[in-house]
DNA sequence: TTGTAAGCGTTATCAC
DNA sequence: GTGATAACGCTTACAA
């Protein structure tokens, strides 16, 4: 491997005149830089960054921390942040926790250990801020999900505000007997979740029912079919994420349950297939390339300045209805 | 930042002795042993993991190249390379290169400056194997788009043999008016066509049309409307990715065309929805999973044994027969 | 069984 | 303007 020491001896230079011509902060006479810059081009010399990490104690990583990158939510965000790091120069290492406390320590300490220059970050329920890890100081913007504190910054969805309006969506639409999926295991699905009973007690209605369960496919499948043989038969459900959304439709279709007819869905998450199914799917859209391009934002502001004061950006859902949810 | 010095101090022994008891490689006396590992938990001591990585000349790191994390494809291999790597204890950088081989370049010299312990690389059809970056000699396995080379390792799908199934399936089914939509990116797409070309052939018929478009979901669209506005109207369209039967599939809703009485529809990459729309997709689902495990398996092998010869491991699609395509 | 010290490839400091 | 050199944190000969 060509390292600096030979591109050095090929321009008959020091390192230390080398390194200047690369970084360009110091005067170089025109002649020793040409002379530098051919060697360079001759030996294809490229720094090593580990060496330059291990120099300036930090490195141009960040960290991506979500429970499963293959929920089109996440999928979507972490594209967005690897076009907005990718501009920055900077590369993003994908972590998935799949929830699990300890995976989520683990990658949080494996980013700490790589020196990461700072982490986006959607954290399991039992994350805390006062965990160890944390205190190492390194920049972090959280996603998706409120944690307790100021002190950090945070990009969010008006999550109560979001489902308030999925809701009273439904309600204005002549349905009565709403049924609500939650995700059980983050804060974002108790958020809601009060969007939800708001809006019901706001027309002076109970819902029909609420489950918190684990916001998985099967989960929304299994938590249908229980709506559909219980005794209060809902005349609509709504759902946190495109994940229970699709389990839902699923039971509903297995169970030949007309929509909108029958049985309303109204979902949080846009997805490709929103619009392909029949009737296609009124959803709460999030906008997750904005999340995903603000937090990386935020990051590198703070990367920058990591004294600056924490900010806390709450964006806003774009409510698209579609025929799921029709005028009954 | 609390490094082994600190640790060798608290516990009144040298580095040395520290790095020796940490990577337990050396007989080290059970007391000295004892003192140290008190030492580290005491100061909640952490390996930095670049020094590391300078002195090693090798990182825990690989790369994970493609053009689009969010093609449902790419997302699920993806997380099943985390995994693999996860269990390794490796971690993985995501590199997107919209099919642009300048960010390919660049994210290849990346990885090469970050040494990266190797990659997995679906490469854009302009890569060269005897680009510069790839004489470097960092452990490639090359993923779901063959290039030409016994000198590599590679995962890829027959796709001749998948298309010619799937094309068959149709054929069998009653159909005979087919077109065929396939990426004109990449070998993946020409080879699903020679497999859809030879099976209409085995059949003795001739498409109605093959066209090679950009894989993505606008292209499907406009694509089927090009072909329902024809004057030769095909009876059934073969798909070669996922997006490209998104795009059909709402050119035919939006045209209210029935499937599969007017047209079939089938195509290339199981999804979540494929299931969910009306009628469900028939697919030549591709094993994701077992792709990005393999990939990452063979990758670690090399890593291991660089001079092991090469490998190409094939696997086979499974055709999930679904409403879409049914007999006519 | 343990310590000393060299060296991985950079860059910043201090001389000249 | 440029060159020596120390230092970043770690591992591994080589010595003892």
């Amino acid at each position: 491997m060509t390292s600096i020491k030979d591109v050095a001896k090929a321009a008959g230079v020091s390192t230390a005149t080398v390194s200047r011509v690369l970084a360009n902060n110091a005067p170089i006479k025109t002649e020793t830089r040409k002379r530098v810059l051919e060697a360079v081009a001759q030996l294809n010399y490229r720094p090593n960054l580990i060496a330059r990490s291990l120099r300036a104690q930090k490195s141009a990583k960040i960290g991506l921390v979500v429970s499963d990158i293959r929920n089109p939510f996440f999928t979507a965000i972490g594209r967005a942040v690897e076009d907005a790091s990718y501009e920055q120069g900077y590369s993003v290492l994908m972590c998935n926790t799949d929830e699990n406390p300890e995976k989520e320590e683990l990658y949080l300490n494996l980013l700490h250990d790589e020196n990461a220059a700072g982490v986006i970050f959607s954290p399991t329920q039992q994350f805390s801020l006062a965990s160890s890890t944390y205190k190492t100081k390194m920049p972090f913007v959280i996603i998706d999900r409120a944690v307790e504190s100021k002190e950090t910054d945070m990009v969010l969805l008006d999550n109560i505000s979001a489902a308030y309006d999925l809701t009273v969506h439904l309600l204005e639409n002549g349905y009565r007997k709403l049924a609500g999926l939650f995700g059980d295991v983050s804060t974002t699905g108790q958020e809601r979740s009060r969007g939800f009973h708001k809006a019901l007690k706001d027309y002076q209605l109970n819902p029909v029912a609420a489950y918190f369960v684990s916001p998985r496919i099967q989960q929304g499948y299994d938590a249908t079919l229980s709506l559909l043989n219980g005794p209060d038969h809902p005349d609509a459900i709504l759902t946190s994420n495109s994940l229970l959304t699709a389990g839902a439709l699923q039971a509903l279709r297995d169970k030949k349950v007309s929509i909108p007819n029958e049985m309303a869905l109204a979902g949080f998450d846009e997805t490709t297939w929103g619009e392909l199914v029949d009737p296609p799917i009124t959803v709460m859209a999030q906008p997750t390339e904005e999340i995903g391009r603000t937090a990386t934002e935020l990051l590198f502001q703070r990367i920058r300045e990591p004294s600056r004061s924490p900010k806390t950006i709450i964006l806003n859902g774009t409510l698209m209805v579609r025929g799921s949810s029709a005028k009954r």
